[in-house]
RNA sequence: GCGGGUGUGGCGGAAUUGGCAGACGCACUAGACUUAGGAUCUAGCGCCUCUGGCGUGGGGGUUCGAGUCCCUCCACCCGCACCA
């Protein structure tokens, strides 16, 4: 018998699939249900694919395969996310050319996805950092700044002094670079921006309309969203001529608790107020201070609360009394009006605060079926009751003063209901040259003039200096000098690039229409295969890349590009890969690298033992052993298909009727059912895995003397079963069995639900609860039959010996449990 | 602090609806074959004081019956964290 040599056999079938395109996406298929099968694309770094993306590609090449051999027509891209800092960073340290480094890591990447097997339709590919695809992300950038989408604004913007770059608020974690983990600073400088607070409440409740994400995923983005119903309060200060300033609160009815106001100490007001009080100089320092913290040290829960009293004081506008104005570190600029109400009686900070520094408390809400503290609290009462010293609305529940009150602010013109979000506007500029440059052109006369449709792509030039020190984009002058588009005259360019997120915000849109020169995509071609029917990716983009994409897909939507309303229908999270417990790294010493595995055992082996070890959700933890196991599998089916291949001619399968052969032929159907499950509804791979490997085990102990047809039909649809699986091994012993045309366009196999039927069923027997007996009963008996048959045996009579039966339970087909005493 | 999750043999993990806990694999043990075995095959493999008892993080409950449901405690993981 031949061995099996996975490297000789799957370069030989990747070879005959590439030349076959036997991938491609088929077209004008209308009569079959279309699939889409996606996973999240690589950035192509020089380290070439980690176990990771072994992971991810290989489920998503499962499922794409599965769905193809049960009649879906599929969509199965792939392409490289290629933009980013590393390639120019490698332009600094090493003085390489961005676009050809990254070029040539794209073609490492494509070499080795090749050598896994992935069944992608390549002839899609798409790298977001050429000139065709960029060419309609700046095209989509001015849609966006055509819909009043994309705007530039001056703002305190978080800034990485590392990355030399600013970075929007989702890509800061815990105050430091998602990137490079430096501490982020703040820097007040002039940006482009996306509307996409304007899409915050669609964001919400849109989630909702994906019932087959994951919970979690789902909570962290209404998290990040922070949408908070409330309203807003307008107190006026007399000093400054009854100027007017704005807090937002979620608990209007606790209005008549004030007792101070805070202001953050960015908050434009405190300039004017500060002017010329006692503790001015005081105040400018702390502000100067809290200014300087990094957003950590700011923010965390655990800071000490401090702030200073203005002296001045405001009017409230309900009882008309005054109310003192402070400045504090614990009020934030960014959320909401940048101000807030004081109520320590009912606000756990504002509790704090006023303990701190010797603040008024008043309490306004007492508890439904309780009375309100008195004397001193100790702790402020955040729950809903019954309002009290609040004037006109005592008496009244604190659900319904909620409304009470804001409508009374709205008629008196002093405030009115509104919506918060923690979300922020998307901060797309970065100051960096390998990215998307931004379409726009700065004219003297005409002011800021978007690059005409037709003009685009603004290219990236290459005559740039990349010292490390400024935005390389900067310092070319073919670049930044250029003509104004309206009027002629002489303008600069924008020298910003985009955040390469909005590269990713669209690409599984361009795949459906990949070389189109018009336009992103047509809207007929991205309607019929939109939206993403099954996505597989690293949760780690729970709140960024997949964020970003609905936001995309919605703006595109209004825009009428496209149907779908959201991109992913089922985003699946991929469980991380950990070698000794531990997440692989270089540092570590812990990593193993994909493409020695493949030398060493094929990629078939690589594959099987991924989906095998772990459930895909879970983490998965690397096991040479383990490896070695899965290998010894597929030479357990190689040989087992060799041992039997004369018996492959022109065998009609027959549905036996008795002994070992039924038994076989029952578990052969057993197994179709269970693994269409298993990766058709459940997406539980391992257990898919492991029924193939009780049916092949059951094939192994069949005897040598049952009937030959059966055998010879059970190793061929285990053949076909493993086929989504491992596909080289799978193609080769069909080809070996004496098969025409490829194993992957076979139609997956359908369960005989007869064959599932047994005769007879093996029941246990309990008593009391516990298993002392195994009977054989007819699988179609009733209770009554099986109670019956159970206990005229000698072995049940025996343990009953003694004893009084209270209770005889039987669920058919399962167990008895006789309860006596 | 708030929200979500997890906890099952030596290890990875099964158990889909409350019904035989430990499927499948790894590791391990013994045997067969063999010049050899890190190949292959056969058998065994939760724990213990072993004709029996115990056992799914601990304790309690519901039930004829609980890994699964309820209460409570513990441990670990993830997300959010002064968001007014």
């Amino acid at each position: 018998m031949e061995k099996y040599v996975p490297s000789d056999l799957e370069p030989k079938w990747q070879k005959i699939w590439n030349d076959r395109n036997a991938y491609r996406t088929p077209e004008n298929e209308k009569e079959k249900p279309k699939f889409y099968a996606l996973e999240m694309f690589p950035y192509p770094s020089g380290e070439g694919l980690h176990m990771g993306h072994v992971r991810n590609y290989s489920m998503g090449d499962l499922v794409a395969r599965f769905k193809r051999m049960n009649g879906y027509k599929v969509i199965h891209p792939m392409g490289a996310d290629a933009f980013g800092l590393p390639a120019e960073n490698a332009a600094i340290q090493r003085g390489v050319n961005p676009r050809k480094w990254t070029l040539s890591n794209m073609e490492k990447i494509r070499e080795e996805q090749a050598r896994l097997g992935l069944s992608y339709d390549w002839d899609r590919y798409v790298g977001t950092c050429t000139p065709e695809y960029y060419r309609f992300t700046q095209w989509l950038f001015l849609l966006f700044y055509e819909r009043g989408l994309a705007y530039r604004e001056k703002g305190a913007v978080n800034w990485c002094p590392d990355c030399q770059t600013v970075l929007a608020n989702e890509q800061v974690e815990d105050g430091r670079c998602w990137r490079c983990d430096s501490t982020v600073e703040k820097k007040d400088l002039e940006q482009w921006f996306l509307r996409i607070t304007e899409y915050a409440d669609r964001l919400v409740e849109d989630l909702d309309r994906l019932p087959k994400w994951p919970e979690q995923v789902k909570t962290m983005q209404r998290n990040w969203i922070g949408r908070s119903e409330g309203a807003e309060v307008r107190f006026t200060i007399p000093e400054l001529d009854d100027e007017e300033v704005a807090v937002f609160t979620t608990r209007p009815d606790t209005l008549f608790g004030v007792s101070y106001l805070v202001l953050a100490p960015e908050h434009p007001l405190v300039e004017k107020l500060i002017q010329g009080k006692p503790n001015e100089a005081a105040i400018r320092s702390f502000i100067r201070e809290t200014k300087n913290q990094s957003e950590r040290s700011r923010t965390g829960a655990d800071v000490e609360k401090t702030g200073f009293d203005t002296g001045a004081k405001a009017k409230h506008p309900l009882t008309g009394g005054e109310v003192p104005i402070w400045v504090a570190n614990y009020v934030l600029m960014d959320y909401g009006t940048g101000a807030v109400m004081g109520v320590p009686a009912h606000d756990e900070r504002d509790f704090q605060f006023a303990d701190q520094y010797g603040l008024p408390i008043r309490t306004v809400i007492r508890p439904r079926d309780g009375e309100a503290t008195e004397g001193e609290l100790r702790e402020a009462y955040t729950g809903e009751g019954v309002l009290i010293n609040s004037g006109p609305f005592d008496g009244m529940d604190s659900r319904e003063a909620i409304g009470a009150i804001a409508d009374r602010l709205a008629e008196e013109g002093k405030g009115k209901k509104t919506v918060s979000y923690r979300l922020r506007d998307w901060l797309i500029s970065r100051q960096r040259y390998w990215g998307c440059p931004i379409p726009i052109v700065y004219c003297d006369s005409c002011g800021t003039v978007p690059v005409p449709k037709e003009e685009l792509p603004v290219k990236l030039p290459e005559d740039v200096v990349f010292d490390g020190k400024r935005n390389p984009l900067t310092t070319s002058e073919s670049f930044v000098k250029t003509r104004c588009p309206s009027c002629g005259g002489p303008a600069r360019r924008e020298t910003d690039t985009m955040d390469t997120f909005i590269d990713s915000s669209w690409y599984f849109l361009r795949y459906t229409d990949p070389h189109n020169t018009e336009k992103p995509f047509d809207a007929v071609k991205a309607n019929e295969w939109m939206p993403v029917d099954h996505y597989i990716g690293g949760i780690e983009h729970a709140v960024l890349h997949l964020l970003y994409s609905r936001f995309f897909t919605k703006v595109l939507h209004d825009a009428g590009m496209v149907d779908a309303v959201e991109p992913f229908e089922h985003y699946f999270p991929l469980g991380m890969v950990l070698k000794d417990g531990a997440k692989m790294s270089k540092s570590k010493g812990n990593v193993v690298s994909p493409m020695e595995i493949i030398d060493r055992y094929g990629a078939d082996t690589a594959r099987l033992f991924i989906l095998f070890a772990a459930p895909p959700d879970g983490e998965l933890d690397w096991s040479d052993s383990g490896v070695e196991g899965s290998f010894r599998f597929l030479n357990r089916v190689w040989r087992l298909v060799h041992r039997h291949k004369d018996l492959f001619r022109d065998r009609p399968p027959a549905r036996p009727e008795k002994g070992a052969a039924k038994d076989l032929y029952r578990l052969l159907h057993q197994t179709i059912k269970k693994v269409t499950a298993d990766v058709g509804d459940r997406l539980q791979f391992n257990t898919a895995v492991s029924a193939i490997m009780e049916l092949v085990n059951g094939i192994h102990s069949y005897p040598k003397e049952a009937d030959r047809g059966t055998l010879a039909e059970a190793i061929e649809k285990t053949v076909i079963l493993l086929a989504p699986f491992v596909p080289h091994i799978t193609e080769e012993l069909w080809h070996r069995l004496g098969r025409e045309g490829s194993i992957h366009e076979q139609p997956w196999p359908r369960h005989d639900e007869k064959a599932l039927v047994q005769s007879e069923v093996e029941i246990a027997v309990q008593i009391n609860g516990k298993v002392r007996h195994k009977s054989v009963v007819p699988a179609r008996a009733d209770k009554e039959e099986v109670e019956e048959r159970v206990m005229a045996e000698d072995k049940v009579k025996n343990l009953l010996e003694g004893k009084t039966v209270r209770k005889v339970i039987v669920v058919p087909g399962k167990l008895v449990n006789i309860v006596a005493k």
